[in-house]
DNA sequence: GTATTTTGCGTTAACGTTAACGCACCACCC
DNA sequence: GGGTGGTGCGTTAACGTTAACGCAAAATAC
């Protein structure tokens, strides 16, 4: 391995000098410089990341911004169990991380968790921009050298070092495929947009649509609520889309509440001759997939995008690498026959 | 962060101390191992890393024993290219690579190069031990102190310190699944064993007729052929299973030459009137899965299968890490409409 | 009794990188 | 000509861990 001892013998200067190229620090001629890069390229220098991180160890603090987790039927469980593996595996670096929640139906409380976030001295801020106006405009604000990653969504445009990327309306049209698949083509289908308002789960319904614009399926309708916290409104949508529909044979359910349709179901007696698929591996989903009242979910590994979007700060404001601008998370087809192979890796740090 | 530095003080010893009873070298008092070791556990010591690696960094060579890429229809380049991967990674700690391939036809040619490999002096070894019996004669004659993991698939009982495990079977029954949802339960499905003395074949199959034990589906059949390397001769078998069942809806073909049977529907017009189900995302079965002439192809993450060998190699030999004796690799269903987010990661390594 | 080995411990020089410090030298200004 | 400021470089002390080396004192051998 080359160092910059071999670096400074071949330019004929003092290692003190590589490292003023190197890391530009300035007080170098236009000639050394020159020798030292050559040097450095013919040499095939890397620098062992070994001593830097020895030499420049100090403690680094970054700050989740992310709804509380037992919201949306705990859903958000998910990306703090990835945040938390990753916290785990760079304790070692002097990595600590500050959760700072809100509630997400709330833009007083989102506002409240940003600028207390702001006012703490945090080396990197991750995201989950779930209110989109909102976000943009409180972003905005963050001084332009503190680096924040997105994660769960994103805000096109804006400053972020990366961000993770689902395909939601991929998704969508796949989920149709699937539940065309399962109904035979017959019957009607239909959707429910769970929150209206919603980046992903509007791109999820518009890919759903599209796959049946060539006309494939027999009909399918679409429902929506913005109530859906409030389980007892939500059943009564339940029923009137069962009573509506004499013909339903299968239904999209476009957020992790997936559940709450198929317990419907169970309840009703109605499991298997009405077709459920949605998304987001949350335990109460992973259940109903097992007991076949889900047939499939979709998973965007929100896990994952927990663990990635805090690695990705860690290596930019640690490491000082470069790093990928948008992460793009596979779309994954969860069934009662592989489930157990994509719960292990994060069941740990619920 | 505590030092050993600071465990000497607390213990009233000298830093060599502290390090002899951390490496257990010996030439320490009872008394004093205990009074570090209580030290230890006090201040909550965990050793950094860096200036570890920094201290010990050697170059290392590791071995990988496996086939010629170019055999099984080029499945192999897709292990390969995770191997590559975590060699480009791992360049920075001075690990390095050394291919050492065979003809799997040819259990002279494997047994060479399993020789060529215990004669060269590397400090650990991946193995793909396709040809069972003969690997499990062969590893018996590895030192016991040179470390050894197997990747593809593994031999119960040796003394190897890990594997990726594929659950064949579970996988055979969820290919069941789907080429029933996609025949909607009816018309003659056909299984084609494509190597009948494959052990991850095996189970596929089994895994498949299980599936249909409770009767669910109309009949099925089976085929199998040895001969899968003539395509001639795999062309007359073809022709032969659409010929002796003109009712045949499906077929799940399992291993990575699905594309085979994909092409000779396509010639033969039939492409979308019979659907198929097969394995790996090998480039020919990509295209094909994007031309509709197969319907979903099954994934054990063959890369990653490679790039986690190689990395437990690594964290063993090298950062002298516990290791997990066997990883669990997901069974992912791919499809046209989640493939190309399944694609990137390892293409940048063929 | 002296000679030799063993035990128990402290000291020290690396490993490669970083950045503070200092020292010559030159340019410029009153 | 003496002072000030800038430029271009070399030197050096860390960072935490490791293991070779050395040195007393105790144990064993003859």
């Amino acid at each position: 391995m080359t160092t910059i001892k071999d670096i400074a013998e071949k330019a004929g200067v003092s290692i003190g000098t590589v490292d003023r190229v190197i890391h530009k620090r300035g007080r170098v001629s236009e000639e050394t410089i020159r020798a030292v890069e050559k040097a450095i390229r013919d040499l095939n220098y890397t620098p062992n990341i070994f001593a830097r991180r020895l030499k420049l160890a100090k403690p680094v603090t970054f700050g989740v911004l992310m709804p509380t987790m037992d919201q949306d039927s705990g859903y958000w469980r998910l990306p703090a169990a990835g945040i938390k593996k990753a916290k785990t595996e760079l304790a070692c670096h002097q990595v600590d991380v500050r959760f700072f929640h809100f509630d997400r139906y709330r833009p007083a409380s989102f506002s409240r968790a940003f600028e207390a976030m702001l006012e703490t001295d945090l080396d990197g801020l991750l995201i989950a921009p779930v209110l989109a106006s909102l976000s943009a405009k409180l972003t905005a604000r963050i001084p332009p050298e503190r680096p924040y990653v997105f994660f769960d969504s994103t805000i096109p445009g804006s400053a972020c070092l990366s961000c993770t990327i689902q395909d939601s309306y991929q998704s969508g049209m796949l989920s149709a495929r699937l539940l065309n698949l399962l109904c035979g083509g017959i019957g009607t289908l239909a959707a429910l947009r769970m929150a209206p308002d919603d980046y992903h789960i509007n791109e999820r319904v518009r890919g759903f649509q599209h796959y049946f614009s060539g006309g494939l399926s027999s009909g399918f309708v679409i429902y929506e609520t913005d109530n859906a916290r409030d389980r007892k409104s939500l059943k009564r949508l339940f029923r009137t889309i069962i009573e509506e529909h004499s013909g339903l044979r299968g239904i999209f359910i476009t957020n992790a509440q997936t559940f709450l349709f198929a317990r419907f179901l169970e309840e009703e007696g109605l499991a298997g001759a009405i077709h459920v698929i949605g998304y987001d591996l949350i335990q109460e989903n992973i259940d109903c997939l097992k007991n076949g009242s889900i047939d499939f979910l979709i998973s965007q590994q929100s896990d994952n995008q927990g663990y990635q979007g805090l690695y990705t700060l860690f290596r930019r404001v640690v490491l000082n690498e470069a790093v990928e601008k948008e992460i793009f998370m596979p779309i994954e087809i969860i069934t009662r026959e592989n489930i157990d192979y994509y719960q292990q890796q994060w069941s740990a740090h619920v």
